[in-house]
DNA sequence: TACAAATTTGTAATCAATACAACCCATGAA
DNA sequence: TTCATGGGTTGTATTGATTACAAATTTGTA
């Protein structure tokens, strides 16, 4: 599915700006920071702003057309993919990596919240950085 | 358990500070963050700085002695209960809940990573908040 | 005691994220 | 066409959690 029927099917106006940051999301699959999707994105748009990334993506993450990812402490991280899945972040080389979620968590919620989403973050060694170290 | 022990059981040298700061853990299942446990300890112990608070933190979570979640975009906070449960956020007030984990989730690993850690995030709208709402 | 290593402290700096006000632009009414 | 309105975008200034760093203190050991 393009961006532009991403952007309306989720309720947002689609406006040029709000198309290329959710067709990078959907083109990229590498859960970029904010930085790096606007330095990506100036290239061909000089006037993109900063702010406007952010902004966008706030309003993405609150549409549901992209997930906001916390699992990197230092900066927030965005995935267009909304698809039930778990995220693997390697502690030695900060490399965020996609896990099919066989079965998914069931939790006990006997104080009666409303559950609206639910994420997986698993920490560890990837298999790159275990051959470096050994 | 007592601080203390807690401490020696994660291979971490007990200092004065460390101690203080394992106990406040243990002892407060509030899930606080830095400042929080700095303004909550600072009361009793004048000298105490932040940054000791942040590297005892650090160091708690890099020998398993505590978990820092980083479900909340805005601070780190931090767990001493490490044994296996999930987080619920309320988007609304910013409380955060423990929740018991029925089923762990199961994720496919094929590329081999090694997994040392998994946490489960919920997000949605806890039942105080949903009273207010209606 | 003396010395080295580990720990703590306070200050300064970093930097992701936000606040804010000015500007731009599409839409619709007259 | 002109004008007004409001949503969207932009750039700058600011915030605030976290880190860097070096000096001071404490601890362990001989």
């Amino acid at each position: 599915m393009n961006a532009y029927e991403h952007l309306l099917k989720h309720g947002i106006k689609p406006s040029s700006q709000r198309i290329i940051i959710m067709d990078y999301l959907l083109t990229h699959r590498t859960h970029p920071t904010s930085d790096e999707i606007y330095n990506a994105l100036k290239v061909q748009n000089p006037t993109l702003s900063k702010t406007t990334v952010y902004n966008t993506l706030r309003l993405l993450e609150e549409k549901g057309a992209a997930l906001n990812l916390s699992i990197d402490e230092k900066n927030a991280r965005y995935d267009g993919d909304t698809t039930d899945h778990a995220h693997f972040i390697c502690t030695c080389c900060g490399k965020i990596i996609d896990m099919g979620i066989i079965t998914p968590p069931e939790v006990s919620n006997e104080i009666g919240c409303e559950i609206k989403q639910m994420q997986v973050y698993i920490k560890g060694i990837c298999k790159d950085c275990k051959k470096t170290i050994n």
